[in-house]
RNA sequence: GGGCGCAUGGCUCAGUUGGUUAGAGCGCCACAUUCACAUUGUGGAGGUCAUAGGUUCAAGUCCUAUUGCGCCCACCA
């Protein structure tokens, strides 16, 4: 054993324990029959990520469970590695060629895939080297990357298998455009914020009647530019007349009918609906049963095109006020009115999306969705707060397709080849609007389009036509598209063998019978939709089973104020600063305990101070039990088992409370509820083992017993608490026991519930209470500690008389007492303090210690300067010009301040009486 | 429009299935420094548990309504 240094220093600490660890290969997992897998696979961030609070969270969660079952003697996997993050990461890129004044479009394709790839060599591992530093204890050999060859080849495997089900089809429809990113986007990829915009009433004059018109009302008036219809209700009596009448589009100076359509609801607006079947799903569907013709009016960047006139060119918005300047002028704009309304934005870019007809690529969700409800309704897998169940199967309930194509570069290329003989794209109704049309039961039959071949390789000739002129389709697909294989695609799956990164095979068969289903995933609540739900689809299709069985969410990340973090608002606490301020495992322990179970996480920097003095309390509390520790005493001893009816009533005690937050701790960290065993292990440690036991056995150290104790229940402590901080109490393990290796190799402390005894835990708290009371009493009359006083103890039971005389060494060292007495009744003495604590009576002897005639001088100065000090409040506040005048606070403020003195008077009296 | 969450001392939050005297951290006040630790110790002040009803022997905890804040979902132009 060697000695501490006076203080803490997590710094040096850390770096050499992450090397020891890594090079000791101590995160390794493999298939070992015989034990119990424990399997998480990590929330890949993105590469284009720097760790921020939200992963420090997420990571450490998972880090407490690994190492947690680690000690419990689980095989651990933590699987980690990055996410490609395709429009994220080709933002990224396309602003730093921006800077350099290069533009993605100059470079061509490949040369700006090529410079995606430098970039994810150079930065891509940063997030990886943070995760590190925050001690996550991966199996690092195993990281991976969602574009990585073999990761690539499951993709495509997915792509073919449900397209040849019948799961995936080509279909134009409407879908969320991003003008800036100009790509498709899923509907989770474009959540709706609300807008504070206007309700645009628009007069179209009928065509035989110019004078006369319908008033449509319309939030997008740009999009009238493609009005194909307009329609009313059939059942709206007012509008029944011009059902199939004509009307002419203004501005465009086109024909367009009046259609009736139940989808209009008679009372909003003015009941009369323009339609825009190429600009909005729903006219989109009514355009479809009304055979209506589709104008498409925007270019991808959404200013207007060729179809819009005049207007050519002109981006949305302003086209917008132009276009309603124009309508005032012809006198066709009824009136504006201010309306609140939410849009579709791009979660990349922020960008309002435009619902955009377009060719794309969709999944039918539905049938994938069956068996994925099914396993949460029955619990095969739970959420953790069980309150996310519901917002799961409501999501899954009402699944919709899902777009999976989007024009960027970056990413899966879509597995897709068409014949330039020979192929026409395909018009297919994709279910999301069949069921709007009300058709139902739609076929899940591989989709056949002439010269459109899925393959995982381009193929020589076209199947249907021959002709050898073979172009693969343009997009790639959803980054999620790759990410919902996460849980088995990171094994290898779907090949025979798979290559670490130290270039090991592992038998990919075996390892995912082994560690397949994974134990927890542990995720934030935005990416249940994008990432949770369909890993679950994902596990059911392509593995026959759950993905993993316990799903637990966090909250968010905020700032003091309730913010998100974010880096546009500038309100970010960055986690390696902290690390670099306060230490790994202040961060760690700091963001656990104030973290309950599901709630969001409110964070300012003081906070981490806790933490950082928690680590500089284990430290110091470690060094001196070591400088007390006798070696050849505990070497000897340590063999010994507690046998706990012989032993000292603290020693039991410490041993009874040491198990007894060992029992919650346990059961805390199997429900999630990490804050909880985190703060447990703080009180116990701090409160119990460092306030009261090291202090009442101070004298007594070198006792065999008490040696053998401190050091058992602090190397249980350090066990227990090793998942949460890792690297102090390796660095205090290293040096208590030399000889046994790493810390978070050694089990998990054995509960002995025979050793929770809750009577001595009772017995114990009584004499805390009296030493908390003697120790009031001497603060309330300002003894010094170096002034010993003489204590009478009265108790009227026996067994209590017999404790508190059992206990009286403690009390009386801890209270620097010179004498204590034990006795049934207190008798009434002169010079004398009492108070009662839990039917004990205590009373201290001022006589001798404190010179009691000068202490009644003081006391009774006091009460004077009390007395003054009651009575210029009085005046003060029956000083009315005071009342009226002041502020409010200001008089309750004085009359508080009344209140205290007048306490104050009354305790004064009672120490004066007491002592007469 | 629907759903969810939150409201507890000056601040930020715990409080598990209803059960003695509602806890913690920070902050505040007083005292203590040859003591493992001032990144400390001892003691203290400070709470109508948002509001109004209800169930119960018993409610911070369960039910109903109301108010305020936050989040998610949604094709009402």
């Amino acid at each position: 054993m060697t000695e501490l240094a006076k203080a803490y220093t997590p710094k040096e600490t850390e770096d050499r324990w992450s090397q020891a660890w890594s090079d000791a290969g101590a995160f390794n997992a493999t298939v070992t029959p015989g034990k119990k897998p424990f399997t998480i696979v990590i929330p890949p961030p993105n590469v284009t990520g720097i760790l921020h609070m939200g992963h420090a969270l997420n990571n450490t969660i998972q880090d407490i469970l690994i190492r947690f079952h680690r000690m419990k003697g689980f095989e651990p996997l933590w699987m980690p590695g990055t996410d490609h993050a395709g429009i994220a990461t080709q933002n990224v890129v396309e602003r730093k060629l921006g800077k350099e004044g290069r533009k993605r479009q100059d470079l061509g394709r490949d040369k700006f895939l090529e410079e995606v790839w430098r970039w994810k060599e150079e930065y891509g591992s940063t997030i990886i080297r943070q995760l590190k530093k925050l001690g996550a204890s991966c199996d690092w050999r195993r990281v991976r990357f969602t574009m990585d060859e073999d990761y690539s080849q499951a993709v495509k495997e997915v792509f073919i298998r449900l397209f040849e089900k019948g799961l995936i089809y080509q279909g134009n429809y409407i879908i969320n455009w991003c003008p800036r990113c100009q790509t498709a986007l899923a509907d989770e990829e474009a959540p709706h914020r609300d807008l504070q915009g206007n309700l645009y009433f628009l007069r179209y004059p009928f065509k035989d009647a110019p004078d006369e018109y319908v008033i449509v009302a319309t939030t997008r008036p740009e999009t009238m530019l493609g009005d194909t219809a307009v329609a009313v209700n059939p059942k709206d009596k007012r509008y029944k007349k011009i059902v199939g009448k004509t009307l002419l589009l203004p501005l465009m100076n086109r024909e367009i009918p009046v259609i009736a359509d139940d989808m209009v609801d008679p009372a909003f607006g003015t009941g009369c609906v323009k339609i825009t079947p190429a600009h909005d799903p729903n006219d989109y569907v009514t355009g479809k049963k009304h055979a209506l013709a589709f104008i498409n009016v925007l270019h991808p960047d959404a200013r207007i095109n060729e179809n819009g006139g005049e207007y050519k060119d002109m981006d949305r918005f302003e086209a917008r006020e132009v276009i309603i300047e124009d309508l005032k002028e012809k006198g066709l704009l009824e009136k504006i009115e201010p309306h609140a309304l939410s849009a579709g934005h791009c979660y990349r870019c922020h960008t309002i999306i435009e619902p955009y007809l377009s060719k794309q690529w969709f999944v039918r969700m539905k049938p994938l969705a069956v068996p994925g409800i099914a396993a949460v309704k029955d619990g095969r897998i739970s959420f953790y707060p069980k309150r996310w169940t519901k917002v799961y199967l409501n999501w899954m309930n009402n699944i919709q397709d899902w777009c999976i194509s989007r024009q960027i570069w970056w990413g899966h290329r879509i597995p897709v080849y068409y014949c330039r003989a020979c192929y026409k794209p395909a018009s297919v109704d994709s279910p999301a609007q069949t069921a709007a049309t009300g058709k139902k039961n739609i076929k899940h039959e591989k989709q056949h389009i002439p010269g459109l071949i899925v393959a995982a390789v381009k193929p020589a000739a076209c199947p249907h036509c021959g002709a050898t002129d073979i172009y693969q389709d343009e997009d790639v697909l959803d980054t999620w598209f790759s990410s919902w294989l996460w849980p088995f695609a990171t094994f290898g799956w779907p090949k025979q063998t798979h290559k670490d990164a130290q270039g090991i095979d592992h038998d990919v068969r075996e390892e995912l019978a082994f560690f397949y289903p994974t134990s927890a995933l542990v995720t934030a609540p935005e990416i249940i939709f994008f990432w949770v739900a369909r890993m679950i689809m994902a596990g059911f299709e392509f593995m026959g089973d759950i993905p993993f069985k316990d799903v637990y969410i966090h909250g968010t990340v905020r700032d003091i104020e309730g913010k998100k973090m974010s880096k546009s608002l500038g309100n970010v606490i960055d986690p390696l600063e902290i690390i670099n301020e306060y230490g790994t495992d202040a961060l760690r322990f700091s963001l656990i305990s104030i973290t309950a179970q599901g709630q969001d996480v409110f964070l300012n920097k003081e906070r981490f101070e806790q933490g950082r003095n928690f680590a500089n309390k284990i430290w110091n509390a470690s060094r001196f039990v070591m400088m007390n520790l006798d070696n050849s005493q505990v070497n000897r001893d340590l063999c010994l088992t507690f046998k706990n009816e012989q032993m000292s009533l603290v020693n039991r005690w410490i041993i009874s409370r040491l198990y007894s937050t060992l029992k919650e701790v346990n059961k805390n960290l199997e429900t999630y509820k990490f804050n909880e065993a985190a703060n447990l292990l703080y009180r116990f440690f701090w409160h119990e083992f460092c306030d009261w036991y090291l202090e009442i056995i101070k004298p007594e150290i070198k006792q065999p017993e008490n040696q053998l104790i401190m050091f058992k229940v602090l190397e249980k402590f350090l066990r227990a608490i090793q998942p949460f901080m890792p690297f102090i109490t390796q660095e205090i393990w290293s040096r208590l026991k030399p000889s046994e290796g790493l810390i978070m190799q050694q089990s998990w402390p054995h509960l002995q519930e025979q050793l929770i005894d809750k009577k001595t835990e009772q017995r114990m708290a009584l004499i805390l209470e009296v030493i908390t009371a003697i120790r009031n009493m001497r603060a309330d009359l300002e003894i010094l500690p170096t002034q010993h006083l003489h204590a009478v103890v009265a108790a009227a039971t026996k067994p209590k008389r017999e404790l508190i005389e059992h206990a009286s060494g403690h009390i009386g060292y801890l209270c620097r007492l010179g004498t204590l007495a034990v006795q049934e009744k207190l008798e009434h003495r002169k010079s004398t303090v009492t108070s009662v604590v839990s039917d004990v009576h205590i009373s201290l002897s001022l006589e001798g210690v404190v010179d009691v005639e000068k202490e009644k001088a003081k006391i009774d100065a006091k009460i004077k300067k009390a007395e003054s000090d009651v009575k210029a409040k009085e005046n003060t506040l029956a000083n009315t010009s005071f009342v009226e005048r002041a502020p409010a606070e200001v008089v309750e403020k004085e009359r508080q301040r009344l209140a205290e003195l007048k306490e104050t008077l009354i305790k004064l009296k009672a120490v004066k009486h007491a002592l007469e």
